[in-house]
DNA sequence: GGGTATGTTTCCGTCATGGAAAGTGATGCA
DNA sequence: TGCATCACTTTCCATGACGGAAACATACCC
């Protein structure tokens, strides 16, 4: 099964991306780890992982009886990953035959 | 002179992004070309234009006295290709540990 | 001058986003 | 047992982005 590319307003949004791609590189990231990796507030952060988890993106789970206080972890689902991984197809699609960094000689009008 | 990944809301909104994307495949492009791209309005085009370019980062052209109808040509400025190639540079640095499977016959990279 | 092509601006409704404040439920402690 | 605290969650509200319809502006063609 491959992702095929396609544009998913769910995650492109900027925070969102960055939450989703932080998920993907670690397996499960604790919620006030993810709040300070974009640095926004608690509601901010609880409210895109809402828009992830209804769109089945993320999953989120509260391991209890711990010792210390309960703490929110996320991850992502498979459908959240293959969501992602066809995501970032299709920005490689838009974006491949470009140069990302070292800007040579362009002609550039105006 | 390199871009530095860089975040741009400006350019990261779906249909700029696509707008960007495109003009920095061609030198110049027509209104009328991107809007059927896009499959947008012409309000929607046009708006989304100024915002490039009071960003500084495309530039319209209306060559005149040339027979026909007087059409507008769009480009990226060398600063709007700059801020592209950050941008890219950015969402590459982003999602570069995923793996974006592309569908389609499979381009075994080295 | 009238009509048409090519955008542009205005108007308006809708939705996304973010923070503050209030709410919720479990935990720690006296 | 009861209250404070932690770790979010939900509600409320203000702001701004977005898109289309309609009105507007301008340039060409006859």
């Amino acid at each position: 099964m491959t992702a095929e590319p396609r544009f998913d307003e769910v995650i492109h949004a900027p925070h969102r991306l960055r939450i989703c791609a932080a998920l993907a590189a670690a397996s499960e990231t604790e919620f006030s780890v993810l709040r300070e990796l974009l640095g926004v507030s608690d509601p901010v952060l609880s409210k895109h992982l809402r828009t992830l988890q209804d769109a089945g993106y993320v999953a989120l789970t509260k391991p209890t009886g711990r010792g210390g206080r309960v703490r929110t972890w996320v991850g992502l689902t498979g459908k959240g990953r293959h969501a992602l991984q066809a995501h970032v197809a299709e920005l490689r699609r838009l974006t491949d035959h470009l140069p990302a960094e070292s800007s040579g000689p362009s002609t550039a009008p105006g």
